[in-house]
DNA sequence: CAAGATTGATTCTTCAATCTTC
DNA sequence: GAAGATTGAAGAATCAATCTTG
């Protein structure tokens, strides 16, 4: 049975035969697939009050464990966005009251953005909420094929990981 | 060797024993590599004065074939946003002489979308760069195991390509 | 009333410039 | 001067409301 994706590399081979387009088989699916995962996780989390970014920072900061603190620089590598983007979060979300912001008492140059016991809380509760989505999402697929899944995944991956430690955001 | 994925399931499971977070091995790396493809075709496009979402529109078109002419309609299933996302998007692209408008003379509540001439070779250019990079991209894998990974995430896609007609956007 | 498209308000992201501290 | 964070302006995505035609 033919998907979306099939459709796609069809038309491209049809109107662009000089081209290879088999690197779509891949590259086309997986970011459909994240774009569904986005818009599926941004309709559940709607029902908590929460925003997809708003769930992505505090999951970093719910990961890093007591005493649940990390400084912006730490929160970009986690969530790839920009600098600025990343202040203009902290902002609002310092302002519903899920995080707050220390200075750095060895670093003046550096700041704390710690997860509050309400901020807990949400992300506790949406946590929950997305592992159980996800679980069933992939309930398609064996055990077996789950992990090789993610054995590709990571290979993938890897080159982008390395020089993540290298760019500026 | 663990990634960085790898380093945040050992991160929940440490700190949230009682979720099982298996299904982030995948879903986590999938995310994360569509956002760094992303970043990357960004990057890529920024040269040749293009940016992503006026790519996602421009090869909608191109691959529809002669006379490269889609709805509004067309266009957002094909690229998964909102139905004032594409007007906004038409309004600029037509702005700029990469797209026209024309009225459907069957039905006046309907628009077509067509790709002029110098849309389609902008969006000719790009694309041959794009599948070059991306093609590099996936030469980590053998043929083999691009077509197992292909074949997975078909799987996986696959529920939401069917309600996909359902919704509305 | 339904379908298709548009509009305007709001929100988030980004970029480049800036500020402070090392 | 470099690192870390912030600022403000500009651009894009979203939602809900609206308009037009079937």
């Amino acid at each position: 049975v033919p998907d979306q994706v099939d459709r796609l590399v069809a038309a491209w081979r049809r109107e662009r035969p000089d081209l290879d387009v088999e690197p779509l088989e891949v590259l086309s699916r997986l970011s459909r697939l994240a774009r569904h995962l986005e818009l599926a996780r941004r309709a559940a989390f709607v029902e908590l009050g929460l925003a997809l970014w708003q769930f992505d920072v505090l999951t970093a900061l719910r990961r890093a464990g007591p005493p649940y603190k990390l400084t912006p620089g730490d929160l970009l590598a986690d969530t790839l966005v920009s600098s600025g983007t990343m202040t203009h979060r902290v902002d609002q979300m310092e302002a519903i009251g899920w995080v707050s912001r220390q200075a750095d008492p060895a670093d003046g140059r550096v700041v704390r953005v710690r997860l509050t016991a309400s901020g807990r809380t949400v992300v506790d509760a949406a946590m929950d909420n997305l592992v159980a989505r996800e679980r069933r999402l992939l309930g398609t697929l064996t055990a077996a094929e789950r992990a090789d899944l993610a054995r590709l995944l990571r290979r993938v991956l890897e080159p982008f990981d390395e020089e993540l430690d290298a760019e500026p955001r």
